[in-house]
DNA sequence: ACTGGCACTCCTCACGCCGGAGTGCCAACA
DNA sequence: TGTTGGCACTCCGGCGTGAGGAGTGCCAGT
């Protein structure tokens, strides 16, 4: 009882101090809550959550906001996520469907994940590692030249201009696609790289030579992560509201959103399309990064596979941000399943 | 004589506001600037610019300020193009030739443009139109599910999944992708459209429905403009600099930036690689961008073309900036074309 | 045409004051 | 034991005042 009730004034501050961004006092939490206690009582309950690290003053004599810790427990406890509108559900699914391309569904998720939250958006592009080949194609440009193009499940398109040794025929290049796609076909990436190095020992040694650029490429396109690496970032207008100090609160977020590499980091243990993931100020792996939260989650099939988030000041909607991020999570994994 | 020395003191204005960032007074100028006459003389001067409209003071008794209209002055008639330290150079010819394919380039660029000029970086990705077509390839995924690539001179690749309405058979495939390049390979790409559709009409009526789909998404990837719409952005944090006032200079720049057409249009009259577009403070066509300046410029050749620039305060170094946006492009323009 | 001097304006900053919000503590009460 | 009202205390933040300084415009002198 008396348990529950430091919780309830905790969530209280949360809320209030979210929506304010002023430090709440016991007063102006009992009018604004019906807690059905009287100020004292909470300002006992509130030196208690301090006591604990859960909350801080500021200054002596000033209302109290949320620690680090303080929104974690919120988060752990006492959040429910809020679920979204049926609105924000339908224009979420409609915007998605009208993308006509890989690329396109990362773009537009980006912006709807930014509208929704009010906050940067981070959206990784679907990794390639987890896909499947779909198909391996060889054109003849010309006759000492020839385009690779490999399709993955993901229906991701990577292509490589090869310009083998020696000139090669029509036939041969007819055959060599040929034994390429029926040892690729279906396969995982990795997988099917180490296919086709087993495969070039079964041509003749007259076209190692051939065979060995071809193949090479090849995996080099199978395992190239630069897809990987690539991010889209939207809603960065949003930061104005942070309404914070600017050189301690924006300017790292800011050069964060520069250095694709550490936004991946932020993304990153977030792999699970299932769990959301949230780090809170100083969880954050970076010091700069202090007074902002993630909150990211996995998206997608095992075959293409990657992640989203959100990044914005501690002092952030939890509930609203969790679910938008996850709905959006949902359905844009619907929308590549597709 | 005597207009000879009120240009020099607006340049010497405009040099010292651009450095100091504050209204700059006639004891100042004289004390930083050798113009051989006493602040007196000087304050006539200045007297005469405001009258022109040249100049402004924020308050009475207050510095004076160079207006949108003093830059103007200042960048036809009394900027030199400051030349880039070799060692500048060097660094973006280096840094570009690391690129990997023409998206690499673009990175890179707004890279090295954000970074030489401290601005936000604005790069175009380099239009379709006035490329050729290098191959178009059709691939059979499935019975009735095809994939469509085309792959042009700039070295740029789209692709698009066709549904045809009935199934096709794999030498029918084949006959149509010969036919779809000996009918456009070489050409242009606005050209292209139009000789495919012609091709059309040489099909037995049978087989006009898959053609026709065919035919339909191959001149929506000719004439798809996306990739003249997309633009790469960098040196965000750059923003950070402006030191001014938050709301009205930093956060339309931000919300500019997110509104990828409307950096398109203020890249817009830039199209030539030979001239520098310098768009100062209300030149701008958007109000909320009245304290920006845009600097831009076209790049590349005929067969890949497209602008590049930087968006910054008015207060900005003219001549440095111009001179880096110059630079950039060349490079650039060479790395295309190499 | 240029210069030095001078009175005037007006911004900026520092200081000090005061009000108000909030706290901690204590004594009283259920 | 937990809750409540009262009370003295703290300290932030806004505001008016005043001194200082940078800058201007004007005028008379060279």
């Amino acid at each position: 009882m008396l348990e529950d009730r430091r919780l309830a004034v905790l969530r209280a501050i949360v809320e209030d101090y979210v929506s304010t961004r002023e430090p709440v006092g016991s007063k102006a939490l009992v009018d604004r809550h019906s807690l059905g206690v009287s100020p004292a009582t909470v300002r006992n309950d509130m030196a208690a959550l301090e006591e604990d690290g859960f909350i801080a003053q500021p200054h002596t004599s000033a209302g109290r906001v949320p620690t680090d810790k303080g929104y974690r427990l919120f988060v752990d406890k006492l959040a429910s996520l809020r679920p979204l509108s049926t609105a924000e559900k339908r224009a979420i699914s409609t915007f998605l469907e009208g993308a006509v391309d890989v690329d396109d569904v990362v773009q537009r998720s980006v912006r709807i994940l930014a509208q929704l939250t009010r906050q940067v958006a981070i959206v990784q592009y679907p990794s390639l590692t987890r896909s499947t080949v779909r198909h391996v194609e060889l054109v003849t440009l010309a006759p000492s030249r020839l385009l690779l193009v490999l399709i993955t499940s993901s229906g991701r398109v990577e292509q490589r201009v090869i310009e083998p040794p020696v000139p090669v025929g029509d036939a041969f290049v007819a055959d060599l696609r040929a034994r390429l796609n029926t040892a690729t076909l279906g396969r995982r990436l990795a997988d099917a790289a180490q296919r086709i190095s087993e495969l070039a020992e079964t041509f003749p040694l007259t076209d190692r030579p051939v065979v060995s650029v071809v193949v090479t490429a090849l995996v080099e396109a199978f395992s190239d992560e630069r897809s990987d690496e690539r991010v889209a970032i939207g809603g960065t207008a949003n930061l104005m509201r942070f309404g914070d100090d600017f050189d301690s609160s924006i300017r790292p977020v800011l050069e964060a959103l520069e250095e694709h590499v550490v936004l991946l980091k932020l993304l990153g243990e977030a792999t699970s399309p299932s769990a959301l993931t949230v780090r809170i100020g100083h969880e954050v792996p970076y010091d700069e990064l202090s007074t902002t939260s993630v909150v990211a989650t996995g998206y997608g099939m095992e075959e293409s596979l990657a992640a989203l988030g959100v990044m914005g000041p501690t002092r952030m909607d939890y509930p609203g941000t969790m679910a938008a991020v996850r709905a959006v999570a949902r359905y844009v994994s619907r929308t590549l399943n597709a």
